[in-house]
DNA sequence: GTCTATAAAGCGATAGAC
DNA sequence: GTCTATCGCTTTATAGAC
């Protein structure tokens, strides 16, 4: 018999895509198993706080992701740079618009009042290293906040969106226009 | 003992609510029945395709209400007045943003694979009366399209942020921008 | 670290009295 | 049209063998 031994490093990813996926509710121990390949004994030894541990070190995971590829480079980098280098991060990371963003997907049911922390620094972070990267090339504050608020909105708009219309172009003519935006 | 009876059509907007606020996997048969006070019985009789019926009466309600108040102004109406008319309709029915687009929210997970025509044909149709709105206001084609997809994806997309980080400001702004935006 | 078996609770749905 | 009782199934979670 094969069985193939996981570290918990190994599941986020998998873990991470079921509740993109799935949702909160709509992703059951049953299904992450399925997806997986882990029985629920190896789910419960790697998070003893069961489903809702497990969605907690996923939205941990997914912003390390983002404070490494894109909150950095934005809050220390050269700032021009970093702001084209986020809008290529983020069309890769969502696939295109066929990834949804978990943390919004999160946001927009009851699952928010179960990690509102989590959710509100995401945002809150890339809202803000966005916009003090734009100050820094050159955008008064306030224009920059906004551009800012502008941007982040606009990405999580053209993931709803393109889901909804299954137009992946859609996604990247949003980033486009978005990245003019903030250029001009 | 007291009996309030219902209609179908009192139902609905309770039921809409539910399924916004808690989503399709979360709105289960007694938090829809806490809520709107209506036992399983009476449930099961005005909607007999069970849940999944109630989901769709709800979403063609939905649908109703826009076209009423969004859609056929936009295609019929003077252009200019409807889409600020739009913008100020917007602004009241998703209530400053803390309420959510049942649609939008409905695209985002699995909930999706159950109704795409429905989420497709509201944002489809939405899109399209807005260009031809925007086309008939002086726009080029092209421009209004593309004006229109930026317009609806921002609407989402402040949705999304405004719920994440409970800043109802945060809503009005990007109404305003985005309806600046338009003018332009 | 993985698995299977099992528990208790909740799920969507149905039946039938009123 | 409303209610309660109940069905069969799935849910999260636990226990214990390997």
């Amino acid at each position: 018999m094969v069985k193939t031994v996981f570290e918990r490093s190994d599941v986020l990813p998998l873990l991470a895509e079921a509740f993109r996926e799935l949702g909160y509710e709509g992703a059951t121990l049953s299904r992450i198993t399925a997806r997986t390949g882990l029985g629920k004994g190896s789910l419960y030894h790697f998070f003893p706080g069961g489903k809702e541990e497990m969605a907690e070190a996923v939205l941990d995971h997914v912003d390390r992701w983002f404070i490494t590829h894109i909150f950095q480079p934005l809050e220390e980098g050269e700032p021009v740079a970093a702001i084209e280098g986020m809008w290529r991060e983020v069309e890769a990371y969502f696939s295109a618009g066929r990834r949804v963003c978990l943390v919004g997907a999160f946001a927009l049911d009851e699952t928010r009042d179960r990690f509102p922390q989590a959710i509100n620094r995401y945002f809150g972070r890339w809202m803000t290293a966005l916009a003090g990267a734009l100050a820094r090339a050159g955008k008064d504050e306030q224009t920059a906040t906004q551009l800012a608020e502008h941007a982040v909105l606009g990405i999580q708009g053209a993931l709803v969106l393109t889901r909804a219309t299954a137009d992946e172009g859609l996604f990247r003519r949003a980033l486009q226009r978005l990245a003019a935006e903030l250029r001009a």
